[in-house]
DNA sequence: CAGAAAACGGGGTGGTCCCCCATTTCCCTC
DNA sequence: GAGGGAAATGGGGGACCACCCCGTTTTCTG
C-alpha cells in the first residue's frame, strides 16, 4: 500500500473513531472525511461501506474483549504447559483463583456482563455488531466474538453451569441486544450488567 | 377537525402502514407523503416527528396487545362481581383453566413472548419502542405497555412466580431488545420467543 | 530521474428532511 | 345558496447526505 494511502487510511479512522463516540453509528461519513482532511472518495475508497468503516473502528477493542475471553477461559484449564509466551495479563480481568482453576459458570457471566457494558458505554459498538451477530461469516467481529465466547462457553456447559441447548449466538445476540437497548440511559453500564445478569439468572426466584 | 384534514390524515396514515411494513422504521417521510399523494408538508403538519408517525401507526396494534394482557389479567383474579361488560375474548390467548384462576406466571411469561414475536414481525414497531421505554411518559405505546405488563406482573409477583426486584420496565427491555436483535432475521418470531423463554428461565439447568 | 500506476478529491447526481408562504379548500353564517 | 375568513395545502427552496466519475496529483520503481 502507498504511504499517502496509508497516511490516509489511519487519519480517516482515527477520526472515524471521536466522530462515532461523538455522534454514534449514525455519523455522517463526510464530516468524518472532512476531519480527516481527505475528500469523501477517499473515504469510500477505503471503506466501502459504512458497516466496513465501523468494523474497522472496532476491531481493536474486540479483539481487546476478546483476548480478554480467552485469558479467563485459559485460567479455567489445568495450565497444560505453556512453552509460548508468559501469560499476558488480561484487561481488567479478575485474576483466576490460586493455581487451580476458576468457576467456569462465573467466567462466562462475568464476561457476558463486561461485555454487555462495554457495548451499552461504547456509541455505536452495538448497532455494529446487529446486522452480523445471525451470521458471523460476514463480520470479522462477530467471528472473533464467536470464537472467544465459545471458549468460555463450553467450560460453562461442561461444568453443567449452563444448559447444552444454549448457544454462544443466542448469548452475544441476548447480550448485545441488552447493549443496544440501554446504550444513552444514564448509567448505561450498570444498566446493562443489571438486565443481563437478569436474563442469565431468569425471572423466577432462585432457591 | 376539517374534514380534507381527517382524510389526508387517514391516508397518511394508511400508506405509513404500507411504507413502514416495507421497509421498516427508517421508511422514506417523502415516500410516504407521495403514496399518500399529499406534499410532503402535509405530512409534517400532521405528524411532526417521526416518532409520532411511528407511534400513530402502530398504536391500534400496542392496543390489542395490551388489552390481550387485560384480559390475561382478569382470568387470574378470582372475577369480582363484574357488572360492567361481559368479558369479551382475548386476541389469542388461551382461555384460563375451568373456572379457577390461571397460573400468573405463565401468563406474565406467555404475554411477554407473544410481545417479542409480534415486535420481531412487526417491522419498525420494536425500534419505534426503545427510545422510549426508559422513560415511558414522553410516548403513549410505552405507557400502555407498562400498565398492562403491570397487571400481569403483579400476580406472578404476588405468586412467587418473579423476583420482587423485577420491574416491568426490566422485563419490557429485555423483550424489545429481544424483538430489535431478531428482526429481520428468517422465522423471527420463533427466534424472538425462543430467546426471550431462554431470558426469563436463565441460562442454567433447571433442577 | 522519468514514466507508469496508484491514489486523490472537487464537484455532480439523486436522495432526504424540514420549513416558508402563496394558494386552495372548506365551513359557517347570513 | 352565496360569500368571507380561517384552516389546510403543497410546490419549491435550503441544508444536508451517500455515492461516484474522472481529470489531477502523488508516489514508487526501474
Amino acid at each position: 500500500m502507498r504511504a499517502d494511502a496509508r497516511r490516509n487510511y489511519e487519519q480517516i479512522l482515527a477520526a472515524a473513531e471521536a466522530e462515532v463516540a461523538r455522534a454514534g453509528a449514525e455519523a455522517s461519513l463526510e464530516e468524518i472525511a472532512r476531519r480527516a482532511g481527505v475528500g469523501s472518495a477517499t473515504l469510500h475508497r477505503h471503506f466501502p461501506s459504512r458497516q466496513a468503516l465501523l468494523e474497522a473502528v472496532f476491531h481493536d477493542r474486540v479483539a481487546a474483549l476478546c483476548t480478554q475471553a480467552h485469558d479467563l477461559a485459559a485460567g479455567l484449564t489445568p495450565q497444560p504447559v505453556a512453552p509460548t509466551s508468559p501469560p499476558p495479563a488480561a484487561l481488567s480481568s479478575p485474576p483466576p483463583v490460586g493455581g487451580g482453576s476458576a468457576d467456569a459458570g462465573q467466567a462466562l457471566t462475568g464476561w457476558l456482563r463486561s461485555l454487555a457494558s462495554y457495548g451499552a458505554v461504547t456509541r455505536g459498538l452495538a448497532k455494529s455488531l446487529l446486522g452480523g451477530v445471525q451470521n458471523p461469516t460476514a463480520s470479522t467481529c462477530e467471528a472473533m466474538l464467536v470464537e472467544a465466547g465459545n471458549e468460555l462457553l463450553r467450560p460453562a456447559q461442561a461444568a453443567g453451569a449452563v444448559r447444552p441447548e444454549v448457544t454462544i449466538i443466542d448469548l452475544l445476540t441476548l447480550v448485545n441486544a441488552v447493549s443496544l437497548a440501554t446504550e444513552g440511559s444514564p448509567d448505561a453500564d450498570a444498566e446493562a450488567a443489571r438486565l443481563v445478569t437478569l436474563a442469565l439468572d431468569g425471572v423466577r426466584p432462585r432457591g
